[in-house]
DNA sequence: CGCCAGGCTTCTA
DNA sequence: TAGAAGCATGGC
């Protein structure tokens, strides 16, 4: 466990003597395109169709304003809660490239999501840039998610499954926004069941969610790891290409394999943050 | 202004 | 069947 205590106070839900758990690592690393900073080391934002604030002061992270019943019942396994990432670091970290890349961001946790807004959020990330993608979904959202108290859900493939191309111009997702009202389509049709997706094994899951039209290998694993807690999954973009063949010539360690995914978590942000993570191992 | 972005589809040789 | 072009949009 990554906390000693979990207790509700009349500020929210507190989480005391945390470790694993930085809201900027977790929050603004690619996964999630629904957080905003507030204030110092504050986020808001929205998952499905619930709101949270959440802040951290020193190793105590609040969920502001929310009931205990909320926070076991969705919040915790969000956040990952039942996976110790102590336990999981001090793995890493026996290898040396992984240390330096858990030592580069300690707090970085992966999010479980859910399947359909990751698959949605991934398919309009495809040859995107970040800001830009937090754009898409957040107006996806306000035109097409359900108000809630302090703005929008993510709108259920239902909604968008009733909408034309045209119906999301003001989306501004480009060519995306025929991607996204045929995945809407394939899963409220039931022609995609992503409550199968998750018994599926891995490789015939992937090819189920390539089956959409405008969802490649990158974007299939993206969903897998990012909303179907696939954790061996690496998504393979131009930047975990340059990882692995800079820090793994080799290949990725065997022994990792099964947390690959999770791995590749902290290597992305690493690559992309530490100017010369990739430079020096030559 | 040109370049590029957590890619994919389509076209071409 | 591999490799390149085209795709919408906007931040820099």
């Amino acid at each position: 466990m990554d906390y000693s205590t979990v207790i509700q106070t009349d500020k929210g839900v507190e989480l005391r003597d945390i470790r694993c758990f930085e809201l900027a690592d977790i929050l603004d690393c690619g996964q999630s395109f629904r957080w905003k900073p507030e204030a110092q080391d504050t986020y808001t934002g929205f998952a499905q169709e619930r709101f949270l604030r959440i802040s951290k002061q020193g190793s105590t992270v609040l969920f502001h304003n929310i009931s205990m019943e909320d926070f076991e019942g969705f919040w915790r396994n969000y956040f990952d809660l039942d996976r110790d990432y102590g336990d999981l670091q001090e793995l890493f970290m026996q290898d040396p490239v992984m240390a330096k890349a858990v030592a580069f961001a300690p707090g970085i946790r992966v999010l479980r999501q859910h399947s359909w807004e990751a698959l949605c959020s991934f398919i309009l990330s495809q040859n995107n840039n970040i800001i830009r993608i937090k754009g898409l979904v957040e107006r996806l959202c306000e035109n097409f998610g359900k108000p809630i108290d302090q703005g929008f859900g993510f709108p259920a493939p239902q909604a968008l499954a009733q909408l034309d191309v045209e119906d999301l111009a003001p989306v501004r997702s480009g060519f995306r926004a025929k991607y996204v009202i045929d995945a809407a389509r394939r899963v409220s049709g039931g022609e995609l069941d992503l409550t199968e997706v998750y018994s599926l094994p891995l490789e015939e899951a992937r090819s189920q969610l390539q089956q959409i039209h405008g969802v490649g290998p990158k974007v299939a694993d993206c969903a897998l790891l990012y909303g179907f807690g696939r954790a061996e999954v690496i998504p393979m973009d131009v930047w975990m290409k340059r990882a692995l063949a800079g820090l793994y010539p080799e290949g990725f360690p065997d022994k990792l394999r099964p947390w690959a995914g999770l791995a590749q978590q902290y290597l992305f942000h690493y690559v992309r943050n530490c100017p010369d993570a990739l430079a020096i191992e030559e």
